[in-house]
RNA sequence: UCCCCAGUAGCUCAGUCGGUAGAGCAGGUGGCUGUUAACCACCUUGUCCGUGGUUCGAGUCCGCGCUGGGGAGCCA
């Protein structure tokens, strides 16, 4: 729906293309009397033809409407912005009376012009030559002009995306997914769509959610099931993580990321926890801890001025009604220069607080909640990266370090939310692989190729994972993760 | 999965000491020449989450269950 041209463009096929959009707008909209095509509305206080009072066409739904004798005053949204534009409809426009009890969530296209506003509350009004109403809404729509619970907008998954919150996150969401590409891109990163459906149940991610095609009530129990016979000729689940298969695409063309769903089947009942979520997973190699964290804090910087420049609109409205002062925080985020702290220094720390802790401090024990929440919000107060854990709590693909004691891991712990990021340079040396994997209990037979890889050109490499969710929590404001996914899955809840 | 809290009209919530159900908004009708969560007048709306118990009597007290929220664990 552009209206500028791009020079360099291929003239012969950008005339098809118009034509086509001719040919599809006659077909849609065979009313439309001249009116050149449907413009989006954040498009109509940017362009200056708009400006200056060009006719043209809006679509919309109906966010509210006000009427008196003679003028109504209707307030459309199409979702390409937060404010939307008021439409005035002065009595001369056929179907005034009937326009008059249209209801709120109405979807209706309005041919008109822009003029400026004689009221206080928007510089801008659309004044109407022509309304068409695509489709009437109920008197039940539940969505009303105040304020709802986050709660409840859940229990109305297929309407909530026309509320202001769930638009701006949503638009946030679909940002900011641009961006965690084109950050990869400028890099010269390759992306790869790892596999959704995996035959590797022992990733150490958590429980899988399990696919088949067998009939569970036919075969009974699925610890009896005989998956031989089944689709894939083994057991399969839902992806926990695409790292394995990523560390293999690193090994052959060095820099690359995943960015997809990963599902856990765990019953996990907390606003930081679904079944189903994305992840960004980065590796590369020749590589090593140090790249890797350097790596992750200009991805976290990348994303946080992203943000801030192109969904300013979006954060003015978090910052305003989500959460003071979030762009305050945002933007100190992407100036900080990130903490590198051992884990070792980190326990130090917690040991000296003169805080109590819940849960015991003591080198060999993981971190938990409230000890990762003191460390980067009264130790560093910024970002911080705890370098170098015990062997024994982390997973079996961390690289083994000099001292036999640690790995080379990494968490990135940010204020308010914690861990945001997980990573870690990966064990390359095929010996030491092969007895982690003895150690942790991993069947080799399952991921006989991942153990190969070591045995054929393999070189030191290192990525982490990003909860794609946690990191628009982070930067909206939101602390429900079930509110920064349009149908969101948690225990007991796939209905939408 | 464990601990804590909550569930009353379509929504947000009030409901006193256990005495028989309320407000605002939404919706409906009418009014208003420029509104801004419009305003003014009138009107409609209840399995008080379910279930069992205590009691002359339960929205209110007790048990169990369901749903939601917060915290924890698991983690991203």
């Amino acid at each position: 729906m552009t209206r500028s041209r791009s020079s360099g463009a291929d003239l012969s096929l950008e005339l098809l293309c118009l034509r086509a959009i001719r040919y599809s707008r006659e077909w849609n909209y065979p009313e439309t009397d001249g009116v050149a095509m449907r413009t989006r509305i954040s498009a109509l206080f940017s362009e200056e033809s708009f400006i200056r009072g060009e006719r043209c066409e809006v679509a919309g739904w109906v966010r509210s409407l006000r009427a008196s004798r003679n003028i109504i005053f209707m307030l459309l949204n199409d979702g390409s912005d937060l404010p939307g534009v008021q439409v005035v409809i002065e009595d001369h426009v056929s179907g005034f009376e009937e326009l008059k009890k249209l209801g709120t969530g109405s979807a209706v296209k309005v041919t008109g012009h822009l003029v400026e506003s004689p009221g206080s509350g928007q510089k801008w009004d659309f004044a109407a030559e022509k309304v068409e109403v695509a489709g009437r809404s109920d008197e039940s729509y539940p969505l009303q002009k105040k304020r709802h619970s986050f709660e409840y907008l859940r229990s109305i998954a297929h309407l909530r995306p026309r509320s202001n919150t769930f638009g701006a996150v949503f638009r946030l969401r679909s940002n900011m997914a641009h961006a965690v590409h084109s950050f990869f891109r400028e890099r010269n990163f390759l992306l790869v769509h790892t596999p959704v459906i995996t035959s590797n149940d022992c990733e150490g991610g958590g429980e899988l959610f399990r696919v088949a095609t067998m009939n569970p009530e036919k075969t009974g129990a699925v610890g009896q099931a005989d998956f031989s016979d089944d689709f894939f000729g083994c057991r399969t689940g839902l992806t926990v993580s695409g790292q394995l298969e990523g560390e293999l695409f690193s090994l052959a063309f060095t820099d690359i990321y995943t960015f997809g769903p990963a599902f856990r089947a765990e019953n996990s009942n907390t606003p930081r926890h679904a079944a189903e979520f994305w992840m960004v997973e980065p590796e590369m190699a020749f590589a090593d801890l140090y790249d890797n964290t350097v790596l992750a804090e200009d991805f976290v910087k990348y994303l946080c001025r992203h943000a801030l420049e192109n969904s300013a609109e979006e954060m003015a409205f978090f910052d305003q009604q989500i959460e003071r002062g979030v762009i305050e925080r945002i933007r100190k985020v992407a100036e900080a220069d990130f903490v590198r702290m051992e884990y070792s220094e980190a326990i130090e720390h917690l040991r000296k607080a003169p805080v109590s802790f819940n849960f015991p401090v003591e080198w060999g024990l993981d971190l938990q909640t409230e000890h990762e929440r003191y460390i980067t919000e009264q130790v560093t107060r910024r970002p911080v990266f705890i370098l170098n854990y015990p062997c024994d709590i982390k997973a079996f693909y961390m690289r083994r370090n000099d001292d036999c004691k640690t790995v080379a891991a990494m968490d990135l712990l940010v204020p308010k939310i914690g861990e945001i990021i997980g990573g870690s340079q990966r064990e390359e040396r095929h010996d030491i692989l092969s007895s982690a994997m003895d150690a942790h209990g991993v069947g080799k037979e399952q991921l006989w190729w991942y153990l190969e890889s070591r045995k054929f050109g393999s070189a030191p490499h290192a990525g982490f994972g990003l909860g794609f969710e946690r990191l628009l929590m982070y930067l909206s404001g939101m602390e429900n993760i079930r509110d920064v996914i349009p149908f969101p899955r948690t225990p007991g809840n796939a209905g939408f």
